[in-house]
DNA sequence: TAAAGTAGTTTATATTATAAACCAAATTTA
DNA sequence: TAAATTTGGTTTATAATATAAACTACTTTA
């Protein structure tokens, strides 16, 4: 009836990080950080879960004399957000919505 | 940017449990268990936080010498639950979904 | 050169989810 | 009819997760 839904995406900051990347493609930490009103240590954190599973590419070089962290979703990771949010639907499309 | 998702909903279980009550009104602790194939202990801690937030309605009574536990939802779920899936398409809803 | 700022990471703690153990009553079986 | 099993749960112990606070390493500014 329900399908599991992927508990890497299912949690409010991975997913608006997730969220964020399928539209931009490409962003560094501060960007994220301040899109998602996160800290910097939670932030940190999730995206090194993210990359663990292979759903992130990240990036560290120097910008500026101070390091940058580039974030961009990896096609592993385009699939996991479809198809979580495909598994989404059959929790929340009740009959009459409009 | 992103809405904070009411963190009583964003959990499968207690997801499930709503999207359940959203479309048949009311139904038993056993028929809630075998659709979601939660385990009794998980469901009855989830139906009692549920209903903490008062997005639940809990009877008790005995059927056919067995206690029976029946699930409503309340008019505050119902709102909670809506809200929920309002936020949640700002994280999902990303340009170009057909 | 000391203080403050930048860009993070690590770690400790609080919260949450889950399963295992338990309970009381009813039923079945031997 | 006593013991074992089943029903319909609840309670509690543990594992997993999220988060904030503390820390690191370096840079800029006063």
């Amino acid at each position: 009836m329900f399908k599991d839904l992927d508990p890497i995406l299912h949690s409010q900051l991975r997913l608006a990080i997730m969220s964020l990347l399928i539209s931009v493609r490409e962003a560094d930490f501060i960007f994220i950080k301040e899109s998602t009103n996160a800290t910097a240590g939670n932030l940190s954190v999730q995206i090194q879960k993210l990359k663990d599973a292979g759903y992130l590419e990240v990036a560290k070089k120097f910008k500026d004399n101070y390091p940058q962290t580039t974030c961009k979703i990896t096609s592993k990771g385009v699939n996991a957000f479809e198809s979580y949010v495909k598994a989404l639907q059959q929790y929340v499309n009740v009959s009459g919505n409009k």
